[in-house]
DNA sequence: CAGGGTTACGACGAACGTAAACATT
DNA sequence: AATGTTTACGTTCGTCGTAACCCTG
């Protein structure tokens, strides 16, 4: 038995479904499901109750979460103390994000990090995409979260998905667009558009997602190209245009009612946001256990 | 992290020694050394402090240690209390050893195991090695601890080392024995001998250890055949004759001076013990524990 | 027929054993 | 030399994802 099984076994039992808890576990639910087999197996008996709309714990299931919840939080406990025992090591882990991830979604990772590992020392470094990837090539940091690098990417380099997002076209909160969800190419090449600099991650996919659709940038109305998210955001708050941004950028500005988000007709540009560092980095404790953590349940960026 | 690796740190803990650990463990020392490199790479730390003498826990170690042993102190009270619960269902394990193990080893190996698993049900059959196989082929017994079964098997059966021995020459002791710690095969040859019957494990062995030195039974001088191992050593501390027998089925009589070991000259025979079932069987919680139990630390059948 | 769980299968990585090297006494 | 650990390498087995399938409301 493997304490991550006892952590599966844990999240299944939560959800009280494989395939939410494999969500939760960016795992799929074939793997979910022979994992419990497995457990199921080791101890010779039924632990969970499938149905068709979900599963639900048997008695013997609930023995083994409970012990399994106490055996984790043993586990924890033992991390804890032999970080305490460390503490005066090196626990310095440098993190680079760019400007998405970075204003709008390390930060609580961050700090749900730090209150598992107290004793580690983060230090954040949130600049565009093609600035934070020439700094992990430089060793300025350690690690890296960005939107999805593609292909330019040579073996020294590991990359890992750890959560997804997606492109939206946002709106002042008035007509014409207040009473609309979606805004057709044809209406979106003629607006007046403002964009992030050349180097952000964001712009890069939206126009990789424009060329997969036989498009280029410059067949658009660009009125200003600016490198703040935040000068974006009031810039279209304020009427003067719309512009591109991802969903978790923008999600508060949405709830507040200072923009209006729109999809564009029949299309979906997906983001995903990975973890990279170079291949043969030796981490401290703190980047091993920040790796580890980013492939903990739940999603590590929108919790 | 994985209790099998909490286990392993355990055991290279208690008995300060990479190699050691191994042989309790089956596992070569490489693999010990690997597994606890592992650790202590998840953990960041060093857990041992390697010398040319063994090894000592670190400080970490020790944390890591205490914790481990609270863990799986855990995990064996959740096993007892599924098993508690499964209680009325189907323990029941029929296990087939030849005369040696069965006689002499395993009557230890179930007491063991069963006060790990007080709810386990059970039942030994012994007889010669050819009669337990082909029990098991016909299902009358669920699996067999035997001699190396050798390559006569198929695909439907799989074997599992889980001890070894050695064949001795047995010999009543006085002269001309008594003084002597060896004998030549010329000598062997000559004097009278008393065998197991056909279909016994340990004459097979014996007769394939002659083959592969150029020799036939045949040549020898056999006096007798027993099926009983008592009536053998019976007769050999009468002083009619020498035989062959296991270490561990004469190691009480040797202990007690009631027989005489000797080697031969210059050769020895090895014995393996090896586990066999049928390779689709579907085993019940006590026959997956009883396998998981005779892989464990300690040798499972010289308890 | 849609949501949820299982089966089948190919790919990748972890763990093992063997053998050889290396370190210490 | 002997004992004990590490390194190197090829093999095997476990775990994963994809895709197809099956079951139930």
């Amino acid at each position: 038995m493997n304490l991550s099984q006892f952590e599966l076994l844990c999240e299944v039992a939560r959800v009280k479904s494989f395939s939410k808890a494999a969500k939760l576990l960016h795992l799929s639910q074939p793997a979910v499901s022979a994992q419990i087999n497995s457990i199921e197996d080791f101890y010779g008996t039924q632990l969970f109750e499938r149905s068709s709309s979900g599963v639900t714990l048997t008695e013997a299931g609930k023995i083994v979460y409970s012990y399994a919840k106490e055996i984790l939080k043993l586990h924890e406990a033992l991390e804890k103390e032999v970080d305490a025992l460390l503490r005066t090591e090196n626990q310095k882990l440098v993190i680079g994000a760019s400007s998405n991830v970075g204003n709008y979604a390390l930060p609580c990772t961050i700090w749900t990090f730090k209150e598992k590992y107290p004793s580690a020392e983060i230090q954040q470094v949130v600049n565009n995409t093609d600035t934070i990837l020439n700094m992990l090539k430089n060793d300025q940091i350690d690690i890296a979260i960005l939107e999805e690098p593609m292909s330019n990417f040579t073996d020294d380099f590991v990359t890992r998905t750890v959560s997804n997002d997606e492109l939206l076209v946002i709106a002042p909160p008035r007509e014409p667009w207040i009473n609309r969800t979606t805004i057709t190419l044809h209406e979106l090449k003629k607006a007046p558009l403002i964009m992030r600099e050349k180097g952000s991650g964001i712009r890069r996919i939206f126009e990789e997602a424009l060329a997969s659709w036989g498009l280029k940038l410059d067949e658009f109305n660009v009125k200003a190209e600016m490198s703040s998210i935040n000068a974006i955001k009031s810039t279209v708050e304020a009427g003067l245009g719309l512009s591109i941004s991802s969903r978790i950028a923008c999600r508060t500005a949405i709830r507040a009612g200072l923009i209006h988000p729109l999809t564009i007709e029949g299309k979906s540009i997906k983001i995903n946001y990975q973890l990279v560092f170079k291949t043969k980095k030796p981490f401290n404790i703190t980047g091993k256990r920040f790796i580890r953590f980013l492939a903990g349940p739940g999603d590590p960026l929108f919790c």
